[in-house]
Order: C-alpha cells, then sequence, then structure tokens
DNA sequence: CGTTTTCTGTAAGCTGCATTACACAATTGT
DNA sequence: ACAATTGTGTAATGCAGCTTACAGAAAACG
C-alpha cells in the first residue's frame, strides 16, 4: 500500500549528508544495543525516552489492547527508525513494547542528545516531520484496511505490504524474508490464530501463496492483489474454505 | 484515552516563545483561509505541501477506503495543527481529506516556508516531532479500540475521547460541543448508521448519554467508562437492546 | 410555503468469524 | 533423549452487527 515511498525512504537514509563532525556526534551519543530472538524493549525502563535505529535484524511493534488483545502495529526491518517517534509510554499506562523477531543490532540515542542533534542539524527537523508524515500515513492505511476489510483480504493486504519491505524475489514466486507464526498474523490483522490457520491454508490451497520454512511465498502476487481489494465481488465471490479451483 | 496529555499540548502552544521577529515571518509567510459549514479541503490541490492551523471552528479529517467506506481519523478544534504532517496524498491515490464541520477560519503556510521557519527555530523541530510522536500514539489507540471492542464499546471510547477535547461542563453532565449525525459516529466507530442509532438509542434509554440538538451529553460518565472497558462483566453483561432498567 | 434532501427509528434475516474444544507436530531446553 | 513449551490443523456452535427494507421527522432550499 506504499510501495515506492517507502523504499525510497529506506534508502534515503535520515542522515545522510552529515559532516564528519556531525557524524562524530551521533557516534559519540548513541550507542549500540543487541537484542536476542524474542527479547523484549521496553519504553519505560530507564531509557524511556530514546530513539531507536535498525540497524540489522527486524522487530515488531505491539500494542495491547486493554482487553489483552496483542495488535502488531509494525514490523521494522533495518534502516528504520523508531522509539519516541511511535509514542512509547502512553498516559493510561498502555505502552508499544518493541520484540526482536531474530537476532538484532540496534543504535539508540537518548532523546536529549537526539535534540541537540537536530537543533545542530536544521534539515533534520524537516526530514524527521516527513517520516513522521509517512508513518502516520501508514498506520492510517492499516487502519481503514483492518476495519472495513474480511480476514482474507487482510491477509493478502498484509502479505502485499510485508512484501514490498521484505520482499527477496526467485523463480517461484516473491518470498516474504519473515519467521513468522500463525500467532503474529492473527496480530497482523486483528484476528485469531485459527482463523488465521484456516484462510492460509486456504489460500495455499488455491496456489495463492505457499508457506516455506514459517515464511510466506507470494505464488500469484495478481490475484493476491484482486482478493485484497475486491470485496464481495458479486458474481463468483472467492469464498473462503469452499472455492478450492 | 489521553486525558490531560491533550489538554497541555493544546494550550502549549507550538509557537509559543518566539520573538517578536519570528512571529514577523510566521504572518508573513502565513495566509488565513475561511471554510463554510460542509466545505471540503483537498490536499492534492494547489496547495498540497502546506500545513495549517485552526483558529476557529472545527475540521473532521476523513479517510476514504477502496472500497468506499468512510472513516473519521479524527476531529480537530481550534489550535490544532495539520495538514502535511497527517499525511495528505498517497502513493494508491487514497487521501486524507478535511471536511469543515462549521463555519471555520484556518491558517495556512506552505511547506517550504514551514520548513524555513524550522530552520530559524531549531526548537521546533523538537516540538514537532514531539507532537507528530503524540499524533502517532493517539491513532495508535484508535486503531486497537476500534478494532477490538463491541459497537457499544467503541461508541463509549469514542464519547470519552471527544469530551476531553469539546467537552463542557454543564450542570447536568459533560456535554460535547460537537453537533454531528449518526453517520458521522458511524464513520468514528468504523460501524454502520443503524447501528449506532440503535446503539445511541439503548445508551439514552439506560440514561448514560442524552442527545440534545445533535450534541451529546454525558450524564454518567462513570458508568460511560465502564462500558467503554469492561468487555462482556461476565455476570449481568450490560447487553445492547435489552437492559433498559 | 411547498419540495427536496438529509437525517432518524426500527426490525427481520443472514453470515463471518470468534469461541471452544481437541489432537498432533515441531521446536526448545536440559 | 526426553520433557516442556510452542506452534499447527480442523470442526461444531453461537451471536454481534451488517444488510436490507421501509417510514416518518427535520432541515435545507427554491
Amino acid at each position: 500500500m506504499e510501495h515506492e515511498k517507502l523504499w525510497y525512504l529506506r534508502r534515503l537514509d535520515i542522515f545522510s549528508g552529515l559532516s564528519d563532525e556531525e557524524y562524530g556526534v551521533i557516534d559519540r551519543d548513541s550507542q549500540s544495543l543487541n537484542l536476542r530472538k524474542r527479547q523484549l524493549l521496553t519504553f519505560r525502563g530507564t531509557a524511556q525516552q530514546a530513539v531507536y535505529f535498525v540497524k540489522k535484524g527486524s522487530i515488531k511493534l505491539v500494542r495491547t489492547s486493554a482487553e489483552g488483545h496483542e495488535f502488531i502495529i509494525d514490523i521494522l526491518g533495518p534502516s528504520t527508525l523508531f522509539g519516541e517517534l511511535e509514542g512509547g509510554l502512553d498516559a493510561d499506562g498502555s505502552e508499544v513494547i518493541a520484540e526482536a523477531l531474530e537476532e538484532t543490532l540496534l543504535c539508540m540515542m537518548r532523546r536529549e542528545n537526539f535534540d541537540r542533534l537536530m537543533a545542530l542539524v536544521p534539515a533534520l527537523g524537516t526530514r524527521i516531520t516527513k517520516l513522521s508524515g509517512l508513518r502516520l500515513r501508514k498506520i492510517q492505511n492499516r487502519l481503514v484496511d483492518m476495519l472495513y476489510s474480511s480476514v482474507e483480504a487482510r491477509l493478502a493486504k498484509t502479505f502485499l505490504a510485508l512484501a514490498n519491505e521484505f520482499g527477496v524475489t526467485g523463480r517461484d514466486g516473491l518470498l516474504i524474508d519473515l519467521r513468522l507464526t500463525h500467532n503474529d498474523y492473527a496480530g497482523l490483522i486483528a484476528s485469531t490464530r485459527e482463523t488465521v490457520s484456516t484462510g492460509l491454508n486456504a489460500l495455499c490451497r488455491k496456489g495463492i501463496i505457499d508457506i516455506r520454512d514459517h515464511r510466506v511465498l507470494l505464488k500469484d502476487p495478481e490475484q493476491l492483489t484482486r482478493l485484497a481489494w475486491r470485496e464481495i465481488p458479486g458474481e463468483f465471490r472467492g469464498q473462503f474454505e469452499r472455492g478450492k479451483g
């Protein structure tokens, strides 16, 4: 749903074009942080007020609702920024937590230092606001996509979105290079593990996707796109369990 | 769900503490804009890249999904900032549009000028990123609230949130000073007009709220809060249509 | 002032998917 | 190697709320 823009953004490194001196500041004021697989990173700890940068690996940002449902706000790969921007702690105590999906290397900078850096390089402010705008837009898209689509469509949309950031082309399709569980997908589309299981298998049987070692392979992106957007196509609707041919 | 913070933020004017000179810059580079009731403000027009500031009145930010459902991202009152920050136009053509709920006065500044101002006042960058973070957090809250709650709970949450920004205390309760239609509420909670109608009336009959000239009056905020968070209270659930005593 | 448009109230019917309840597979840890 | 944890497959059941279908009220508008 974001297509080129996200790619563009990830390449357009926020910190590009800085002087050696400025890079020095970054280097001095930031510190590395290593997360093992499944390790959590809460924002209420000592380092509440900080900005993080993913150097290697991937993490998921999870928000738990008051009723206990876990929703995955976003999955971030290398070269993405998060932290204070994402919102951290909240008035009512609910918060976003980050969890490493694999061995992950982060770079962390305290908010105060980040602000100093921003004062040093005014252009940074502009870039950051643009980035925030993009993030905001992305989540707005998620919002409407999730609210008004069937589970099948939500799955399709999610795969297409993930493919934009984590897709690697192979001969038999586009592989989303993330090892996720059905539970994770449930968290991504705001559904339950069980429904995801059956939904996933339905898509597999239709030959649209395939699961390889916990990674999703898009065999027929075309049709996936059609599923993602055509809500009840009228004539022959691609019913969930039934249509297997 | 944001409580004090939002109030705090609205008072803490983004532009406070500026020098006369800097205020002069703002004054020169910005222009006023008057919107009649129901007038739309699309971001794809000539003034795509701009930042807006609500001086008087109120507007709703609407995002239409691919399938045609209209979701109200947010309702903004005086002293709030929007525009480029919110994300404007999108890759796939979908966009956020703003619609005036009443006679509204805006202040507009082109993105380029805004960037210049930010370069002039480095502290602005920090403030803006904080603001963006808050916005982001707010919408994340909306997201999980909407995804995992019943219609009744969503209504309750929405009222409580609106009351934080638009509530005026009277002797018989807290009045949300916004004239909205049932359709608007449907857009706010991602439901349909019909269900909102019945839901609203159910709440009225229970004596929790009241509708006065298209404005919602919270007669019993306590119980409303309970409804908002207690999902299926086990024993005697405040069922929708039934419990009318 | 009448006409058109926009709002509101109510109800029967249908359905997607959450819930519940298992059994088995795979992975992790010791 | 074995136990404990974590992940997967599938099916019966129930129900919240979307859909569909009207009719009257209120407001906008000429």
